[in-house]
DNA sequence: TTAAATGCAAAGGGTTTGCACCGGA
DNA sequence: TCCGGTGCAAACCCTTTGCATTTAA
């Protein structure tokens, strides 16, 4: 007899959301939802495969993908592109927030609201442009990094 | 008897430069300078083979994509992601600019200078980063897209 | 029962690499 | 001559697709 875990927050409906739309609530999908559930906003595709293969080893590439691709129609998730240009998904829901990539350093982190709101003004200004923040990573170099030369 | 045309502008000299970093000008780099000078302003890496391939269809390329980073190295190019994730050059030396992108109706367009102040500022706003704003295709829905609910 | 999902294998696009040969300087 | 560059082929990574089989509902 198998306990299965409870699935946080936000998580715990998507059974039923899939099977509401006519869609199957599947142990694979349970996997990406699990490995979804422990990512701090946003994974690499790629990244996240190997975390699917390392707590389910039978787990299949294209299962994960076709599973994004599910739970983004869904409103779940949302894909972007990182600093390298490769595909990343965004947990959701939480606050819509963009990242900065600091090609010195190397780090990534995320803009906080008022820095997003402050932003999405400056884009807005430019034509009118409304900027999906959550789309991209910004490159450029951080404050330590800026000033030091 | 060939005649050999002059280079455009910026270009001209680009063999010059090779030399005297004891690197060599050869028509396979030609014919990518060519293709670069007819630019305007950005390539993805794939056109630009495509566009070499066209005016020399015995263009390989591996070559094109190494005779990239000899010109990214001399300063001359310098590569980006589009809002698909793929690469792209921006070639130099002109203004920095930046590039927006509209989901909806998918057109690209560039960031005039004083929007990308506007820009550089706001994000320095945010723990004092220094965008990159050459770095990255921003995405968004433009004024006409945003407006049209 | 039956349409949705899966597993698998294969293809795909864009980019990089290894290596023998070629050819600018 | 000599080292940098080229051509070619193969590998690479990430992602998608086709299809027969399985499985949730």
């Amino acid at each position: 007899m198998s306990v299965v875990e409870k699935l946080p927050g936000q998580w715990a409906t998507v059974g039923d959301r899939l099977r509401q739309r006519g869609l199957r609530w599947t142990p694979q999908r349970r996997t990406v939802i699990e490995v979804l559930a422990e990512t701090d906003g946003h994974v690499a595709a790629a990244e996240l495969v190997a975390r699917c293969r390392s707590r389910n080893p039978s787990t299949i590439p294209s299962t994960v993908y076709r599973t994004l691709n599910v739970l983004e129609d869904l409103g779940l998730i949302r894909h972007g592109h990182g600093a390298d240009g490769r595909e990343e998904f965004h947990v959701l829901p939480e606050r819509e927030h963009g990242h900065l990539h600091c090609t010195e350093c190397g780090s990534t982190w995320e803009i906080d609201e008022s820095g997003a709101d402050e932003i999405a003004r400056a884009f807005r200004g430019v034509d009118g442009f409304e900027i999906d923040i959550g789309h991209v990573t910004v490159v450029g170099r951080c404050r330590e990094c800026a000033s030091a030369v």
